[in-house]
DNA sequence: CAATTCGGGATCTGC
DNA sequence: TCCCGAATTG
């Protein structure tokens, strides 16, 4: 075992505060840490990882940590690594890339081929289409992302649960429709990534047992926003000696609409039996000015475990409350924080601009270069979303698996060969009667014209001498060996991927294609199929490399864009913030009907609320928040009141810029909670179902009475309506 | 089968 | 206002 200093502690756990010492040294039953913002989790997360390797001699490879995103996931394993080099050799990975790691390496035992690719949520659209070739796309993907939310809720197409949460006709029989057409490419979904191992490992005991002696130690970051099917997946993965420890904030949830369920993190003690909770709430990011606002906020919630952040930091000044004209102002004002942080020495870096829709960055990216401000977008169009890159990728998913149909359709005729709808149907049906091999279909399909059959021919060639230089499948790699995900080890005389890459590209005739496009329409698609060609670099020309850069490129998306390391000020989505923290912080955008929007349910209010939470806890040292009286909407310029959420901070905790607010319209509509009860003179008794500021009118009440009607309220115009209880 | 016009809808979005 | 998908037309 390793020394520690003659009776003290190693020098890497001097200057953890008690709690999060508590927390690094647990080590009997479960531990559940609840982490507020800023409280230095990701710290007690490696230093515990590289604890237990180093005092308590456990082998690198038997620890599991997972996080939700690869950013995090890269992040921690850098931090480990700096404090014990052998940390490398742990499993620190995302669900998912955990879930594909296990599902090659038992590929047989779920059904799959090793050489699986993964669909997103667009290629799941597009294989729904292809199913029921009458629905039009929005309602193709409207299925597509119930199918995807029931396998977060961990239904399969025969639970018995799944009527109770899928009402829509026919759900279930559709549903299994899809997986059975899945199952027939031999791919898998992202949630797939997560059902298909809980599956396994409940099924399979040789399996289960080979797991439950590797993995002695299991944790899971953010674990707020774990879905049922990550519980299932943890349950299943955790051995009877199995040690598991979750961090999550149960404020900080804010992807309830795609299935994380907070219910996770407060029936984990119940699920985990002998778990002990450690509380961490002394914050080293923000002042206690910053942290006040927050708290305000989220003490509204209902559903939550509660606790209560102090600041370590002294002094701060009061955040700035402006109340603009319009959204010009907002820009100017902006510009006028960014200058003067500037001149105090600091740097354009420092300061983000947070806003909730992407569509606000409109006006950022349009003002902000004539101010002299360079700017850094994060997220909003990703690089592995774009049409050219997801056609290249198209291409080579479809060398790696010749049973991808979605991959198929979407090249098949791109770019044009005469390959028309019916052709393409054609094809795919005589793939199916044979085993599923589309391009050996394509090359013998009794094609109508000879326009198809020349085109067909043409594109059966081009993969016939894709598929020649990737050469034959080689060895499996060695996945005891468990690493990032990185490419496979490559030896420096091997052809790289990227010359396969770029030869696929230019004899598809889709570089000509995206050329074409690039001169009509001013892009830059051919600058991202060059970038495309880089990142295969690291890679070797074989069918392991192949899969192996597909999946890399599906499951880490922040994937390039470029622009990194320059001095600029961030523009950023509020939701994308998550776990960042900057000293100069703007949140724009406060108005009624944008942040919250006025149709949000109560559960949606409480989860916006802590968007808002997450928004003001990136704040270090300076925090705005910009309101603006008139906004442009879908290029109307519109009045808006104030969001009801400035209504929910004292005004003694904020400064305010441009004038006092007005907050008497937010206030009401805070006053009239869904589900209160309440009384009108003419109709009885009954209970708010909504509550939206209405601007001049105040607050717009939409109740429901005894008699069945609904009927709609302005409380400022009458005095007929009063409240009884909320 | 490809090009053009027309109309509806428009949040956030991990992997 | 603007963008994407579907229908219509050549």
């Amino acid at each position: 075992m390793p020394a520690s200093p003659r009776g003290g502690q190693p020098g890497y756990l001097s200057g953890l505060n008690p709690e999060q010492l508590e927390a690094v040294l647990h080590e009997r039953g479960n531990l559940l840490i609840l982490a507020g913002a800023g409280s230095g989790k990701t710290r007690v997360i490696t230093t515990k990882i590289a604890w237990l390797i180093r005092e308590r001699g456990l082998a690198p490879e038997s620890i599991l940590a997972v996080t939700f995103t690869n950013k995090a996931a890269a992040e921690m394993r850098d931090r480990a690594c700096s404090i014990e080099p052998s940390c490398a050799r742990a499993n620190l990975r995302t669900f998912h890339s955990f879930g594909a790691w296990f599902l090659r390496r038992n590929a047989a035992a779920a059904g799959l081929d090793r050489d699986f690719t993964i669909y997103d949520d667009d290629d799941s659209t597009t294989l729904v289409r292809a199913a029921f070739p009458d629905m039009s796309r929005p309602e193709a993907g409207k299925l597509a992302s119930a199918i995807a939310r029931a396998k977060d809720y961990g239904l399969a197409p025969d639970s018995p649960e799944l009527e109770r949460r899928f009402a829509e006709r026919d759900f279930r029989r559709r549903y299994a429709d899809y997986e059975s057409r899945l199952r027939a490419t031999g791919n898998v979904d992202f949630g797939d990534l997560i059902s298909l191992p809980v599956r396994v490992l409940d099924r399979e005991p040789a399996i289960r047992e080979r797991t439950h002696a590797r993995f002695r130690v299991i944790l899971v970051d953010e674990y707020q926003d774990s879905n049922v099917a990550q519980f299932e997946l943890l349950k299943a993965l955790a051995g009877p000696e199995a040690y598991v420890c979750v961090v999550g904030d149960d404020d900080q949830s804010i992807y309830r609409f795609r299935g994380a369920e907070v219910k996770n993190i407060l029936s984990f003690p119940d699920v985990f039996p002998g778990t002990s909770i450690v509380k961490l709430e002394r914050n080293y990011r923000s002042y206690q000015s910053i942290l006040d606002i927050a708290s305000s906020i989220v003490e509204k919630n209902e559903g939550r475990i509660g606790k209560t952040l102090r600041a370590t930091r002294k002094g701060g000044e009061k955040p700035v409350l402006a109340v603009l004209r319009d959204h010009e102002e907002e820009v100017a004002y902006c510009v006028r924080v960014v200058d003067a942080h500037v001149r105090k020495g600091g740097s354009f870096s420092d300061v983000a601009i947070l806003y909730r829709t992407n569509a606000q960055s409109l006006a950022f990216e349009r003002a902000l270069p004539s101010a002299g401000v360079p700017y850094r977008l994060v997220g909003a169009l990703r690089f592995y979303e774009r049409e050219e890159v997801k056609d290249a990728l198209a291409i080579l998913a479809l060398a790696s698996n010749r049973r991808d149909e979605v991959a198929f359709r979407r090249v098949a005729n791109k770019p044009a060969r005469g390959i028309g709808a019916a052709s393409l149907e054609a094809v795919i049906g005589m793939a199916f009667a044979e085993g599923g091999d589309l391009v050996a279909a394509a090359a013998n399909a009794p094609a109508k014209s000879a326009k198809a059959r020349a085109g067909l021919s043409s594109f059966a060639s081009l993969m016939a001498r894709l598929s020649e230089r990737l050469g034959p499948g080689d060895e499996p790699p060695d996945d005891d060996v468990p690493g990032p995900s990185a490419p496979p080890a490559m030896d420096p005389h091997a052809e790289k991927l990227s010359v396969v890459v770029e030869y696929a590209i230019r004899e598809s005739g889709l570089l000509e294609f995206h050329k074409g496009q690039d001169e009509v329409a001013g892009t830059q698609k051919v600058a991202n199929l060059d970038e495309l060609v880089n990142a295969a670099a690291d890679y070797p020309a074989t069918r392991t490399g192949l899969s192996a850069f597909l999946e890399a490129v599906e499951l880490d998306r922040a994937m390039s864009s470029g622009d990194s390391g320059q001095d600029a000020v961030t523009l950023i989505t509020m939701h994308n913030t998550k776990g960042l923290e900057f000293p100069v912080v703007v949140i724009a955008g406060m108005e009624q009907g944008l942040f919250p929007r006025d149709d949000d349910g109560d559960e949606d209010l409480e989860e916006q609320r802590r968007l808002f939470y997450v928004a003001l806890t990136r704040a270090k040292d300076e925090l705005h928040i910009t309101y603006c009286r008139r906004r442009l909407f879908r290029g109307r310029i519109m009045d808006y009141q104030p969001s009801r959420f400035l209504a929910e901070v004292p005004k003694e905790m904020l400064r305010f810029f441009g004038g006092k607010l007005d907050l008497s319209a937010a206030e009401a509509a805070g006053k009239w909670k869904t589900g209160a009860a309440v009384y009108h003179d003419d109709h009885g008794s009954g209970y708010v179902v909504k509550a939206a500021p209405a601007g001049e009118a105040g607050v717009c009440v939409t109740v429901h009475f005894e008699t069945g009607r609904t009927l709609q309220f302005f409380p400022k115009f009458t005095k007929k309506l009063e409240i009884i209880s909320d």
